[in-house]
RNA sequence: CGCGGGAUGGAGCAGCCAGGUAGCUCGUCAGGCUCAUAACCUGAAGGUCGUAGGUUCAAAUCCUACUCCCGCAACCA
């Protein structure tokens, strides 16, 4: 079983490009794990709590629950038009995620693990919340957009982080494959260096905030986002579920076969939320060594000027108007082509739309196009193996089996790009043997009738495999694809049944008709 | 001395972990083809791989120092 979750999104503003790139590389990776013919469970959400809710809702004046209820249905809304088929879906407000929360802080409670702490600091009435020395402005003082300051003492519940950061450190650096890419370890080692004798505050007064899960054995508070947000992972995999919850069997989820469960998260969110709150949460829970989940760190889409894409910049992209101006599969691709996954890359218009035309309207689809044209045009559509081979197809079959076998080598360690670029490199070989043994010359003399079967077959077929390949990243267009092959089965075709010969001898294609239109912008 | 990432032909990137003739896409220039979504193919120009040292028969790749850019710096989603 792959069971893989995405962070969940906050609910307190609409999607952004950012979102959509995660859900979009977790559902692309999802699709290829069944691809291979593995089981796969895909869970994302959206995490509904916290402060900044709260607020926003009494800004908008209605209740927390109606206001995240809105925005939730925006996610649901751009899941759905991006193709993002999850297999469970997330929401902290749900009476079994609440169940979950409130049964595990009971459980380390009872077990020592949490005890309550007079804190003292400065605090912004204004911004209702604590301040830091790095709050200070250059002259030492909190600045006037903090308002008011002053000095008040909190009692609050902490966690003992503390008593699980030397096990995580050695947990860490023994287990060098729970961290991806490798060099986010180092990041991470040096930080849990740093918090070493720290516990972790994990309530707030419910003075402060009330719009959270009640602490079960303290009703003057609510958990804070650590015990809930990320509580999401097992609380929707059925951990301490009832039976009749609906929700999936854990330990059919769980780390089967020998197989951690995979986080896949932002890199802004590694430390310290992932890689030391919430290892150390599981381990406090029980969890076994072989029970920790792997953490899948994605990078960024900047801005070109490498600004961070947010609302407060103004440079926010809505992948919603995206996908309506450009299309659901110029925006897939692009999202997972051209950024190398764990790296960061500058979002720019003009490589999406020059990515779709390039290497899926000219190459591909300009490739099943005159393939399938010409066996329509010369051979009635009908397809024969044809034979005996030349140094040219023994060639364009090699540069196949390279292609997939770098696909794969690629997509198993999450590289799409890599994998994309490798189908790439078959399509263009493709196109240069079409080239080079030009069908349509062929086709004056009758004598070349099977030489020229031959060929066809090869471009065919090669689209055929193709189609595959891409289905994980888009799997509408790859239906198509295999819709005007006039072959359906290639949708649920396996990765490892992908052999030459799919299209049998004697068999019947249909009519081409451009998968992926250029996309003409206007001046 | 806080931590991490980056610096590769005009633009954007890969390669670096496991050293061995510098690769991809776009752009530019010159040809070719006509089956095809004005798509396709071939060829050319263009880089002393941030700087300075070191290791090595050999360094974009390993080591050291430095310069510049970006992000993070813990109870902040």
């Amino acid at each position: 079983m792959f069971y893989l979750t995405t962070a969940i999104d906050y609910t307190n503003g609409a999607p952004h490009i950012g979102h959509a790139y995660e859900k979009v590389l977790a559902d692309v990776i999802i699709r290829y794990r069944r691809l291979r013919g593995e089981e796969a469970y895909f869970l994302t959400g959206v995490d509904q709590h916290g402060q900044k809710v709260q607020q926003t809702a009494e800004k908008e004046g209605v209740h927390p629950a109606t206001f995240v209820k809105r925005t939730t249905r925006k996610f649901l809304k751009l899941w759905e038009k991006l193709g993002v088929h999850y297999d469970g879906w997330a929401e902290t407000t749900d009476p079994r995620h609440i169940a979950c929360v409130q049964s595990i802080l009971n459980a380390l409670q009872q077990s020592g693990q949490l005890y309550k702490k007079t804190h003292s600091g400065h605090y912004s009435v204004r911004q209702e919340q604590f301040l830091q020395d790095r709050d200070r402005d250059e002259s030492g003082n909190f600045g006037p957009q903090w308002g008011e300051v002053t000095v008040i003492e909190e009692e609050n519940w902490y966690f003992r982080l503390s008593d699980h950061t030397a096990w995580l450190k050695d947990f860490i650096e023994n287990n060098p494959d729970v961290i991806t890419p490798a060099f986010r370890k180092a990041e991470l080692l040096n930080a849990l260096e740093r918090s070493i004798g720290t516990d972790l505050c994990i309530s707030r007064p419910k003075e402060r905030l009330r719009w959270g899960i009640e602490l079960p054995f303290d009703s003057n508070y609510v958990t804070y986002v650590w015990f809930d947000a990320l509580i999401n992972y097992i609380s929707f995999a059925g951990y301490h579920a009832a039976p009749d919850a609906g929700l999936p069997d854990f330990d059919k989820l769980w780390n089967v076969g020998g197989r951690r469960a995979t986080n896949l998260i932002g890199k802004d969110i590694l430390v310290p939320a992932h890689g030391i709150y919430w290892l150390c949460m599981l381990h406090a829970m029980g969890f076994a060594d072989a029970h920790i989940p792997r953490l899948l760190v994605h990078g960024f889409w900047n801005s070109k000027g490498g600004d961070k894409l947010s609302k407060s910049t103004g440079n926010i992209v809505d992948p919603d108007a995206l996908a309506d101006t450009f299309g659901v599969d110029a925006l897939r691709y692009y999202l997972v082509r051209d950024i190398v996954t764990g790296k960061d890359s500058d979002f720019d218009l003009e490589r999406l739309i020059m990515l779709f035309n390039t290497e899926l309207a000219n190459e591909l689809g300009n490739l099943c196009n005159r393939a399938l044209n010409m066996s329509q045009r010369f051979t009635a559509g009908i397809l024969h193996h044809g034979a005996p081979l030349t140094a040219d197809d023994e060639a364009l079959q090699a540069s196949l089996t390279e292609s997939t076998a770098a696909y794969q080598a690629a997509m198993d360690e999450c590289d799409v790009s890599h994998a994309l670029e490798a189908i790439s490199r078959h399509v263009v070989h493709c196109n240069g043997y079409a080239e080079r043994m030009k069908p349509w010359e062929l086709n004056k003399d009758p004598a070349n009738a099977e030489r020229l079967a031959t060929v066809l077959y090869h471009l065919a077929e090669s689209v055929a495999h193709a189609a595959v390949l891409l289905s994980p990243v888009l799997p509408d267009a790859a239906a198509k694809l295999a819709a005007q092959l006039n072959l359906p089965s290639l949708t649920t075709i396996k990765l490892a049944d992908l052999r030459w010969g799919l299209l049998p001898d004697g068999h019947a294609i249909g009519k081409p008709k451009p998968v992926f239109p250029r996309i003409v912008v206007e001046e």
